[in-house]
Order: C-alpha cells, then structure tokens, then sequence
DNA sequence: AATGAATGAGAATTCATTCAT
DNA sequence: AATGAATGAATTCTCATTCAT
C-alpha cells in the first residue's frame, strides 16, 4: 500500500466534526470540518464518503465512547442498584466533561440523517445497561414494560439532569445524585 | 396594532413552516414553506423579517400550543396529583394527535437557532404546572431542588413515553400511565 | 407578476452558452455562461433548472435556427431537385457563417445530455425536407430505403462539405456545389 | 526502445479508456479507467502524462485500428471500385461489431482535445485509400476536387450507414450495400 | 515502477434575502 | 402589501495530478 489511509486523521476529522457541529449544527461546513483536522478539504471524503457518512460514524463514535463512560469501572460484585447508580454517575459526569460530545450526540439522535440501521446499531452497544434495568423494574410500576422503556427514561431523565448541572455547577452533585434517587424510584416503586 | 398584517397569512405561514420542518428539518427552504403557505417567497419576509425570526415565532406559537392542550378542561377543585395526571395525559396525547408539531419543537428545542430569551419567554408559560409540581416535590426526594428540575424531568419523560407510544401504538394508553406513574413516584418518593 | 421572466434573457443565456460550448465543450462551467450572459450565476437557474435542461434547449433553438435557413426562401414553384439544391446551399452557408452554431449542434448532437425525446422533437422539424428527399430518390438506388436515411446521407456530406469550405475559403463555393452534385447523385443515380 | 514499461498495461488502459468513454463520455474519471484497467490510479500517469495525452494516443490507435480493418485482405487484383467496395464493408462491419470503438471514435474526432497535430497523424495512415479514391474520381462529379474531400465523404456516408445499421439490424447488410452504391455514384457520376 | 492517499481548484446547485414591478 | 425574479455567497463533492511509501 502506498500511504496507509490514517487512523489519526480519522479520528481528527471526528474530533473536528464535533467540535464544529457543536458550534454551528449540522449544517457545519465539511471545509471548516476538514481545515480544523489539519487535512485538505478533499481528504475529508477519502475517509468519509459523504457527509451523512461522516456523521454516522460520528454518531457511533460518540455512542461507543459515552457506553466505555458508563459501563468503565464498574463494581464487579455490587448489586443492580449499585451497578446502576455507578452507571448514571459516569454517564452524567461524561456530558458535564464533554458537553460538545454530548451536545452533538443529541443532535445525531434526533436528526433524519443517522440511518435507523446505524441508530440500531448505536444501541446494541448498551445491552448490558438493559440487563440490568429489566432487573430493577421487575418489582416496580413499570414491571410490565420492556427494559428498553426503562432505559429510554433513564435516558431522558440524565439529559434533564446535566441541563441543570450544566447551569449550576456548584450543586452538580446534588443533581447528579437527586437525579439518580429520582430515576430509581420511578424505577422501582410500586 | 403591531402587525397591520393579516394574522390569516401569519398563521398560514407557521403552519406550513411545522409541515416543512417536520420533514425537511430545520434547513427546509424558505420558498417551499411560503408556497405551501400559499404566499409568494418575498412575502413571507413581510411577516418575518429573517428565518431566524420565523423559527423563534414558531418556538413560541408550539409552546403556547402545548401549555393550552396541557392545561386545557384541568380538573378545578381536584388535587395536585390528579390534576398533573390530567396534564401529563394531555400532554403526551398532544404529542402522539400532532407528530409534527411535537418533532418541531424538539427540534427548535435543541437549535442554537433559538435565542436563550426565546426560550425563556416560552418557559414562562409553564408557571401553573411549576406551581403544581412544587406542591408535589415537597415530601420527596427532589424536595430541596427547584420546581423547574421537577419541570424538565417531567418533559424528559413525557417525550420518552411519546417515543413507546408512537412505535407501539396498540399500548399507547398503557405507556401513558405507566409514564405518569413513573414520574409521579420519581417526584414524590423518598 | 413581480418581474416577469425575461425572453432577452433567456436568448443571451443561449447565445453565451454557444459562444462558451464552441471554445470549451459541453464542459463549459455555468458560471461563465452566466457571465458572458450578463446575469447572475443562480439566474442561469432560473431560467433553466439544470444545465443539461439549458443543453436539451439549446439544441431545440440551434435546430430550429437550421431549418429556419434551410426553408427561408425556398423556392415555391420550383422542382425538388432546385428546391433541395437551395436547402443545401443555405445548410452549408449557415454553418460556414455560423462556425459556432454548428460545431455546438454537432457536439450536442452525438452527446448523451440530449435526451432522446429532445432529439425526436429536434429532427419533427424537418419534415419537409424529408418529403422532398423521397421524392428524388423514386428511381435510385435508395428507392427502398427511408427518406430519413437519404436525410442523414445529406447531414453526413454537409458537414463534410462545410469542413472543407471552412478550411479553403477561396474554394468554398466550389466545394459547395460539388458537394451537392455528388449528394444528388448519391440519392438518384441508380 | 523509448517505453521502458510494460505494453500489456498500457493496452488495458487504452482499452479500459474506450470501454468508460464510450459509456461516460469525455469526462469518464481516470480514476475509473485505471481501476477498470487493473492498474493503480497513480500508474495510468507514468503511461500517459495527462489525461489529453491518453485521449490522443487513444484517438491514432482507434483510427490504426479501423484502417488495418479496412486494409486487411483486400483483394489483390481488384479494380478501384472493387477494393473500395471492400474496404467500405470493412468499414461499416468494424463499426457496427465494435460499436464502443466506433461511438469513442466519433466523441474524439470532433473533440477540441485531440491536436491538430494528432489528427493529422491519423489522417495519414488513410494514404492508400486516398489512392484509390483519386482514381475513382477521375471521371466524376469531383474531378477537381482533391482525394481527401472524397474520403471525408466516404467517412461521413459511412457514419451515416452505420446508425442505420444498428438501428435496424435485420437490414444491415441491405443498408451497407445501399450506402455503398450511394457513395460510388457519388464519387463517380457526373 | 507501482501504489493509492493527499491535494485543492473547480463545478453545479441552493437559498435567504432584496428589490423592481 | 404582494409578487417572484434576481442575486451571489456558500455548500458538497469530484477529479486530474502529485508524492510519500
């Protein structure tokens, strides 16, 4: 092979993609994109093929890296709840951290151009936060839901959350933690 | 009168502009919502000075929108959770009876497009279900956080629930409880 | 209407684009068409949405512009022979005069751009001639083939003619009448 | 020998180069030809400069091609009109049998991209048609006239032929025919 | 010599906004 | 006020050619 297609421009050009999504939206130029990674602007579409590639793959990436948050560190012999609360801590500290990647994966998830495949694919990555929630909602109001539903609130209740540790830094972790009592009695109570 | 302008074109041009928007997102044309309006392309410059100014209105009409549906035939003499209950339906019902308008506005949600002024103007209109959600709070977990945090994870979890009722419309009422008594057992459980 | 849509404009754009195709070839950017035309480069699209829908029109207007000469002032009373001899020598003088016009048709008509309706429309145009071919070829040795293949022989030996009265000037007329001789010939002599 | 390189490549290119042509036109990437050729996109440039120069080069092999189709067997003893005869079947046979060559062919002859220099060349390899043309003329019509003008109708002619022949194959042979007496009387009659 | 990644100058459109009518 | 043609900057993507490997 003659130059090895780079995994360090790859990942420069995601970078850049969401530091500039993060900025504009989704109509961020692939130019301003491309001239932030450092490469030419058709160098851009030799690792992505098109935008709307560019941005599945981005969107990916983003899932992959908020799951390796969430699940990193997990305590091994602790029990559902424990498990969980480790789980919802990394997750909303990861978008206080890196509010453009999550910013920008907001965005991905409810835009029209991450294919249903690849969102599909997005969430396989968070099988075992699902086990886990089935677990925990066996008892409670919404025993009768599919652990995917759980998961959706959790979802939805952590980017409620960050919104406010966003805005008031110096309670973050009253937040972060009423959040989590919140999302666990929904859970769980009866 | 600010507007000597016909209130029947303005209207025409919103609603169009959610039509468009919902399926174009928020880069649809200006020219296809005026002809889907029914007006010429110069005109719809006339009731809005910029798209940008349009997209605000249209933040504002769908959040007055939903605050009528949220508020509308509430129970008078009936307590706080009944009455949130009765919201919460009406919420999620509005959601599911207008796609459209519900996709719209979350996507102008999340749009740097909107001014934080905007936003706050459309957050006001939630007074009297604040009002509510603060008389709930009182013996939970969530008793020393403001009553706009009880706010946003009611939003949070109302648009999950939407999510479950869209794909699985067979459940649809199910979800909606099983929604309502999730968020009510987040708020109030110790 | 605001501004209507201007005729002149339309012709300048056609004018400038075979001024632009007979110096670049089809490829001719868009951009200079525009320019020589004298209008804006998205008015170019108003005009003509596309620009293989500004070639397919191109191609109509230069093919009218060549049954137009071919038929002025054809004589009335005369034979087929005299009136196909005055066809042909206002054919050749058209594209001597015109070298533009010509080597754009000619491009246009062997490009895969020109859409095979476009190319139908374009040859109804000649009809007339056609009547007057069959005619002469009664007792030929084309007497079982169709007029419209005596119709592409004389296509063939016009180019061919109007190539070697381009490049000898002096001769040109010479070239002109032998050209016609030999076609004549060609469709009677059996 | 002035070529170091392999000609097994650089007939795949010329070959491939004819096949993309023919389907894409002028414009065909030559990136797609060398893929098409098996050899690395960077490679087609150490056997031809520029792209203009794989189009020449590609242009004097067609047209060595179709000569040593018209030459090849000709019938020794043959009168003119016989040999001619000959050829012209060869001719319009190759054109229909190898119909990318022949449409690939056509794109280039009427190309500004092929030099003046180039066609030149090509012409010459045409000499011993020529000759026997100037004889046929002799008596005829375009007696004054020089060979070359003869052999540019003859090429026209056969054009001509050959779409009707493809159109219409079950009358190929009574086309090839036709065209042929249609361009003796041409040349011969007076 | 062969490879194919890298480059960046275009190319055809699109679109918010302006402005002549 | 209403209309819709006119504008030209901006956008995504292509492609001939170069050059590191």
């Amino acid at each position: 092979m003659a130059r090895p297609k780079s995994d360090d421009k790859r990942n420069a050009i995601l970078a850049a993609a969401t530091e500039v999504v993060a900025e504009q939206g989704l109509a961020a130029p692939t130019a301003k994109i491309a001239k932030l990674a450092g490469v030419a602007e058709g160098s851009l579409f030799t690792y992505f093929t098109t935008k709307d590639e560019l941005l599945n793959q981005l969107y990916l990436e983003l899932k992959a890296d908020l799951r390796e948050a969430m699940l990193s560190a997990l305590p091994q012999g602790a029990n559902a709840r424990n498990k969980l609360s480790h789980a919802w801590q990394q997750y909303v500290h990861w978008g206080v951290n890196f509010p453009k990647k999550r910013q920008v994966l907001a965005q991905l998830g409810v835009s029209e151009r991450i294919s249903a495949q690849i969102k599909a694919e997005g969430n396989r990555a968070f099988a075992e936060i699902n086990a886990l929630l089935q677990e925990s909602i066996a008892s409670g109001v919404l025993r009768e839901r599919p652990a995917a539903f759980a998961g959706a609130l959790m979802g939805a209740l952590a980017e409620a959350t960050m919104d406010f540790m966003a805005k008031d830094p110096a309670q973050a972790e009253d937040y972060a933690s009423s959040g989590f009592e919140a999302f666990w009695n929904a859970m769980t109570a009866s």
